[in-house]
DNA sequence: TTTGACGTTGACGCCGACGTCAGGTCCTAC
DNA sequence: GTAGGACCTGACGTCGGCGTCAACGTCAAA
């Protein structure tokens, strides 16, 4: 399989394809010409990458689980990485819980105007006293899984402060 | 209040609180001097910014979205802007689920070695056939809402990719 | 009045996952 | 053999939310 095909089956760009062997996440052989050849399980591999980019993970990150996701050993320190980063992952459905609920209260008031509309803006979750302490767990609403539009489906997250 | 004490209230830098500003987010009064007076309020509006930003809103979306929180009254297109966004922060967290749940099965297989560990890695939930057709339900996992490391606390969402 | 913590504007830097040219090469179908 | 689509390398651009330095002004306590 060459470059074209493997993009548009994975859904990504070429040059992304080109980043992501630059960042040696992932390898290719060569033609006489000098075009790269993939096997067809360079998809599935380009798709993992892709989640694991969208989870927030860097590309210096992903490269240090490559190892392990080759060989299907696990060192201890590939095994602490994924253990953080799995944890960061879940911290991170926490915030964006939090945000979803910001945004249905922002909803729920502009949808019935009331004079007294700030209060209820500024009621719970995020709390004027610094503690952080809600046990908030992930709502299990269905998650309403219909057909999203594909250009929306590879939304990343990342970003780490201080 | 004057700047800093408002960063350390709501736990960002005097930089950030003069970026918002510029971006239009937050206004001050000033003082003869020049210097910048908050007031109280300024603290929880530095929060939910900071919320939104962590579910990946650009700074311009946030600034459209003011308007609708300063007065309670939502206009249609904010209201179509708060939906859109909550949509896209489900959409997200269907990802980081997936993300995680890639996660979980690489650490299942780094922990217990077997020679047959690539199909395993390979089965379910990002699929060869292109069909991303799973009913998945965000799993009602308990979250841990245990004490997270404070700077870790804002990680942010963003980078919407075509 | 002095001192030193806190504030101001302005400007440049950063990072990461690519987008996007430019100028050339390869491959294959006709 | 040739056209034209796919591919190559190299290099610079982008975007956003700040960090960070410089050079300077304010303000309250001692």
């Amino acid at each position: 399989m060459r470059i074209g095909e493997v993009a548009s089956r994975a859904g990504v760009s070429t040059r992304a394809l080109r980043y992501y062997e630059e960042q040696g996440l992932l390898t290719s052989e060569r033609t006489g010409g000098g075009q790269r050849v993939y096997p067809d399980s360079a998809v599935e591999r380009v798709r993992l990458i892709q989640q694991l980019f969208a989870a927030g993970l860097p590309s210096r990150t992903v490269l240090r689980l490559m190892p392990c996701i080759e060989t299907g050993q696990g060192s201890p320190e590939a095994f602490a990485l994924m253990a953080a980063e799995r944890e960061r992952i879940t911290a991170l459905m926490t915030d964006l819980t939090a945000a979803r609920d910001a945004l249905d209260r922002m909803i729920d008031i502009a949808n019935h105007p009331t004079p007294e509309h700030c209060p209820a803006l500024r009621e719970p979750a995020w709390s004027p006293y610094d503690g952080a302490a809600e046990a908030a767990g992930v709502d299990p609403q269905p998650v309403e899984a219909g057909p999203r539009a594909p250009e929306l489906a590879l939304a990343g997250a990342g970003r780490r402060t201080r």
